[in-house]
DNA sequence: ATATATGCAAATATTTTGCAGCAAG
DNA sequence: CTTGCTGCAAAATATTTGCATATAT
């Protein structure tokens, strides 16, 4: 569990000024499980401006306290960064639950691809998705 | 090379009306190289209204005629199907060019996954950067 | 003929920017 | 007390919808 004062004190640590606002950001991102999009904490801090959440948002990606998540329809959320490095996400289509993963191996994909296109790869996107145990029950059901 | 008489017999296979402003719109689109947006299509067609452009787009993805590119940012573009089924794109961040692939091979990662958390995986996105060998050059010699 | 598609304009949604005032450090 | 942050309002951008008209088949 990320509690809002680890969140504040990297916030502290990096620099940058810990407000009202800020805080009151966190603490709906803390409570939030799985992705969410700006308009959902916008919603949940109605006295925060909208364009302070934008700025607050693109902060926290910045630092890395935020990730994005890629929806399977193409649309990016954010959720809390559980994981410092280079990870991905399994995300459950039905009830947005979220697993990170870090072990993509796609090593061989890459060098497969740079002998066949002179490629030189730098980097990829990559989100699996699927259904989640408490969802695959009622899903095979019917 | 795809051109634009294909494209409309596509069209018109799918049981769609052949119109002048969809004719526009597949045209500007076979002359676009690599991934565009609606507004890209947009400038080349003042002609054709802006949300006949989204409909008109809207309804080539959903025929398959095109395919959504996810930039590194996570922008969504738009590329000519040259694979009816499923595939990937390796996109180069310094020209935006674009090479399809089709085998990722995720069964080893998928059945890891599924063993690890439980869930039920049912599909994926991956997009690979990197730089293609025009711009490998280049960014060598600096 | 007639169902489909169009352009326009307006509505809605999303994100950014300028700026004067506020407040964290 | 100084610099960074804020809210507000406005602008820029992106997308959707209703509707009367036009047109492909």
């Amino acid at each position: 569990m990320i509690t809002t004062e680890l969140l504040i004190e990297r916030l502290r640590l990096s620099g940058h000024r810990v407000t009202a606002s800020r805080r009151a950001a966190l603490e709906a991102i803390a409570a939030s499980d799985d992705h969410f999009s700006v308009a959902d904490v916008q919603q949940r801090t109605p006295a925060v401006g909208r364009a302070t959440l934008f700025r607050t948002i693109r902060l926290l990606v910045d630092l890395d306290l935020l990730c994005r998540v890629l929806l399977e329809d193409g649309s990016l959320r954010y959720r809390l960064s559980r994981r410092p490095a280079h990870h991905h996400h399994l995300v459950c289509t039905a009830c947005g639950d979220v697993e990170d993963f870090a072990d993509c191996d796609l090593a061989a994909l890459s060098k497969e691809l740079t002998r066949r296109t002179a490629y030189e790869i730098r980097g990829h996107w990559l989100e699996m998705y699927g259904l989640c145990p408490d969802c695959r029950a009622p899903a095979a059901a019917k």
